[in-house]
RNA sequence: GCUCCGGUGGUGUAGCACGGUCAAGCAUUAGGGACUCUCAAUCCCCCGACUCGGGUCCAAAUCCCGACCGGAGCACCA
């Protein structure tokens, strides 16, 4: 059967055994995730990175899941910008997390951003004051914490509602020294998980906002403003990583003390991304010493770094959608995710030569005048390009396939010509193609230094065609990889 | 330690809500082959899994129990 050529497989195939091809036929078995619960018609969701940094590979899961099911459903897609707590942002992100989102092709319908909401967060907090589910804390850290995983009530639990609120207005109009007092949302002293009993929702910090300046005291923490943001933005689903289980038992007291209705929620597996840089106080660290180039180093699992190496969003998609919501914990395959690239890629992208570690021949007795090097194997849409060549033009090769030949042995520059290594160079050894011996990439006339940087931090240099000079983006090296020009002299290594 | 969640081939998944059509599908990787002026693409073939032990049942990957393993959270990050 293998020694059929396809087509005489397909015949084969056909005509014995035609109820497999019947079979095949049936469905393509496209990958599609599940139909949310509920989704009576329009749907709003959202994503909400925080601003400390750029987006990273971790965070276009998110942004994909959300955006294919607003797409499916219709309705309504929110950035929100989580940034309440000032310590931990970086300016950069709240321009870059939105472009990064373009790139990526996802549609936000609108942007909100939390620290502008803090009059929201402060009146809703004012709202549970007086309804006796938030109290003023004024307990030592440690003392709180102990006596919450006793289940025993902090003497400030009962206090007059008027102290409550009394403490409020002097925490948000700077009054209050940070770790001085804290506001606690009453929850179940007996909760199993020690964690959801009484969780602080506002902390006093004299800490600068990017956004705000000095103006606000008194920050929510992320469980408050979650929870009413999620109510007051209409939210009907919320999709996000399995580390928020904890998170969604502690705002859904929120939810339930205002008799709010309680988005779905879908909590997604964690991904270990095995050798991919994505920590971003790492990153900015190593951007601050040199150590890094920038939030686009190619060594980094950002989403900047992964459009400089050519990645095409498309992969993105369909990787994040083949995952699935599942809430298994998973290994991120760098072989599929490439995979699913190449198949985005191949058909378009030209081919040309690369030689690392050049070595330059002259060919004795060359006999040609010119050569056409399909662009192409298949896709013969893509042209050809054209040398003129001489008796004595100089052509390089790569050493690491010329060192590995003995003299006398014959190889065939691809699409040219071959030639015969002897002791101390080559000779053209004919134009007909010969089966079976090996066939490389060369480069004529070498003159253009390229230099590809790859991302786990080494390089390769060499010759490389000066038709790099009229393209731009993509191309594959052959017999390399994909590479995705830089500049005339450099680029940066794809994947095989 | 406590709370919660989860365990399908090397990897990613389908199936599990309503047990039989699943001696388990797809993709990727490894291997073999066809084709080919790339060690690419394409095509064909092939290796490979329901964590374990009990239970319910005519029938269990699917339901129940236990063990084991893995993950997350554990309080002024998001």
């Amino acid at each position: 059967m293998n020694s059929l050529s396809p087509e005489e497989q397909q015949n084969v195939a056909l005509s014995e055994f035609p109820e497999i091809l019947q079979k095949e036929e049936k469905k393509p078995q496209e990958h599609h995730l599940p139909e949310l619960r509920n989704h009576g018609g329009k749907v709003v969701m959202r994503m909400a990175p925080s601003p400390s940094g750029p987006l990273h590979i971790g965070h276009s899961r998110m942004a994909i899941l959300n955006d294919e099911y607003v797409r499916r459903y219709g309705g309504e897609l929110i950035l929100r910008i989580e940034d309440t707590n000032p310590a931990n942002i970086d300016p950069f992100a709240y321009e870059q997390i939105p472009r990064d989102l373009e790139w990526l092709g996802v549609r936000v319908d609108r942007i909100v951003i939390q620290s502008d909401r803090m009059e929201i967060y402060y009146q809703e907090a004012r709202k549970l004051i007086e309804m006796g589910k938030i109290y003023a804390c004024t307990c030592k850290t440690e003392e709180f914490k102990a006596k919450l995983l006793k289940s025993i009530a902090c003497p400030h639990r009962d206090q007059d509602i008027s102290i409550n609120l009394k403490a409020f207005e002097n925490a948000t109009a700077g009054k209050t020294k940070s770790k001085e007092a804290a506001f606690v949302v009453k929850t179940d002293l007996d909760h199993p998980n020690p964690s959801v009993r009484d969780w602080i929702a506002f902390r006093v910090l004299d800490h600068p906002h990017p956004r705000h300046g000095d103006k606000y005291h008194l920050y929510p923490l992320m469980n408050f403003s979650v929870a009413v943001d999620d109510h007051l933005l209409g939210l009907t689903h919320v999709i996000r990583g399995k580390d928020h289980i904890n998170n969604t038992e502690k705002q859904k007291y929120i939810f339930r003390y205002n008799g709010w209705t309680l988005p779905e929620y879908y909590h997604y597996g964690l991904v270990n991304f095995p050798d991919v840089i994505l920590k971003t106080s790492i990153i900015k660290k190593g951007i601050q010493a040199g150590q890094f180039s920038g939030w686009d180093d190619i060594r980094l699992g950002t989403i900047m770094a992964f459009r400089k190496r050519g990645y095409r969003k498309e992969t993105f998609r369909k990787y994040w959608i083949d995952s699935g919501m599942r809430e298994i914990d998973s290994e991120f395959s760098k072989e599929i995710f490439n995979s699913i690239n190449k198949s985005f890629i191949d058909n378009t992208t030209p081919r040309l030569f690369f030689v690392r570690n050049p070595v330059v021949l002259r060919i004795d007795n060359l006999n040609a005048s010119g050569v056409d090097i399909p662009n192409h194997p298949t896709n013969r849409e893509l042209g050809h390009r054209h040398y003129d060549i001489r008796y004595d033009t100089r052509i390089a090769v790569s050493s690491d396939d010329w060192t590995s030949l003995q003299p006398g042995d014959t190889i065939r520059l691809k699409d040219f010509c071959n030639i015969r290594k002897t002791s101390d160079g080559a000779e053209f050894a004919g134009k007909e193609m010969v089966k079976g011996i090996p066939i490389i990439q060369w480069v004529p006339d070498p003159e253009i230094q390229f230099t590809v940087y790859r991302p786990d931090g080494t390089s390769d240099t060499g010759f490389v065609e000066k038709y790099i000079q009229n393209g731009s983006g993509l191309f594959q090296f052959e017999r390399y990889g994909y590479v995705n020009k830089g500049s005339d002299s450099a680029g940066y290594f794809l994947h095989r």
